[in-house]
DNA sequence: AAACCGGGGCA
DNA sequence: TGCCCAGGTTT
């Protein structure tokens, strides 16, 4: 899609559905702008509007503000979070006081200042100073990777550099303030992160990612650094002639058709499926507990020794349990932790045997 | 329980 | 240059 149409539909958009009442889109300065950007870094829209309108009753311009003591504007800034940014819009708020209250008018010197960074100075420069000039924050990165089917996490240097070019090339000349409300709006109402609302955005029909069935999977999260651990319980349950009870896992996921131990979250899940299958217990024995690690993620599980003490009522169902001898067990295509943790089972059964 | 958010600060 | 951080909200 020509950047001239997407602008066209974006503004057009804007203009019917964009919320155009917020407190700070009214009587519209650098100051203004300057300060709702810095709260909405941070804060959804809905709670940044209380904080703005008391912060601009006690603040109304950069000298005010610049005047007070860093304690009153934390005060203003309790429950916000990130209390560095109050810092930094003391800070500069006193270097701005210094320059006769103006901002500076390019985005190198603006950026210059303590808490302002590209986008946000693009964001001021734009919507209070009518200047051509692009903005990249948190939402419209999710807009750009869907619309041009960026793969690759947002935060990463070089897939940056390109969400900023894109940014570039679709910037309007004109009107470029309304812009960039609309697409920040945009990101925020329609192109969320999750559940985006497709049917209603007005550059449906440039959307690449819509085209190839991707916005669910872009933008792509940023890469772990650490596997997330998964924690569960294995159930060894011998019977009294010393057979393991076995399930057949699910098709899919993680060992999708194999046949492996039960498994539960906690011993609380233990109790209402033995509950379920009229199975009688004795108290389990807990053995170590030991890791097995996949790609994605490491699934660390303790193996909890019990006998059943009730016979069974075999249910020749479809995927009813089975119970298993040792040695048939190693015939069975078990997945290598459980095959590992039957073993040693079987092993120490038979040292006990033999004293 | 983990991702998210824009910029600062430090190796 | 790249990594970690703050801290409240969302998923």
């Amino acid at each position: 899609m020509p950047p001239e149409q997407f602008q066209q539909k974006i503004l057009a958009w804007f203009d019917e559905h964009g919320r155009k009442d917020l407190p700070w889109q009214q009587d519209i300065n650098p100051y203004r702008v300057w300060v709702s950007e810095i709260m909405l870094q941070q804060t959804q829209v809905a709670s940044v509007i209380d904080y703005f309108n008391r912060f601009m009753a006690r603040f109304p311009n950069v000298r005010s503000l610049a005047d007070a003591e860093l304690d009153e504007v934390l005060q203003h800034w309790a429950g916000l979070g990130y209390y560095a940014r109050a810092r930094n819009l003391h800070k500069t708020a006193q270097r701005v006081a210094a320059n006769q209250g103006r901002f500076p008018q390019t985005v190198e010197d603006l950026s210059a200042l303590p808490g302002i960074g590209r986008s946000t100075a693009g964001a001021i420069l734009s919507i209070a100073c009518g200047q051509s000039q692009s903005i990249l924050d948190g939402n419209v990165k999710r807009v750009l990777a869907r619309f041009h089917a960026v793969h690759g996490w947002p935060g990463d240097s070089k897939v940056t550099a390109q969400l900023w070019t894109i940014s570039s090339q679709y910037t309007p000349g004109q009107r470029t303030g309304d812009y960039t409300q609309a697409m920040m709006d945009l990101g925020a109402t329609l192109c969320t992160r999750s559940k985006p609302r497709c049917e209603i955005c007005p550059v449906i029909n440039g959307c690449q990612a819509y085209r190839l069935d991707l916005v669910n999977q872009l933008p792509e999260p940023k890469p772990r650094k650490t596997l997330p651990v998964k924690r569960l319980l294995f159930l060894v349950l011998q019977d009294k002639q010393k057979r393991i009870l076995l399930e057949r896992r699910p098709p899919a996921g993680i060992w999708g058709g194999l046949w492996s131990l039960p498994e539960f979250a906690d011993r609380q899940q233990l109790q209402d499926w033995c509950l379920q299958h009229g199975y009688q217990l004795n108290e389990p024995d807990a053995l170590p507990g030991l890791r097995h690690s996949f790609s994605h993620y490491h699934l660390d599980y303790t193996p909890l020794l019990a006998t059943l003490q009730n016979p069974i009522n075999c249910v020749m169902e479809a995927d009813s349990p089975v119970w298993y001898k040792a040695n048939d067990v190693y015939s069975l295509g078990l997945p290598a932790p459980i095959k590992r943790l039957l073993q040693q089972h079987y092993l120490e059964e038979h040292y006990d045997e033999n004293g």
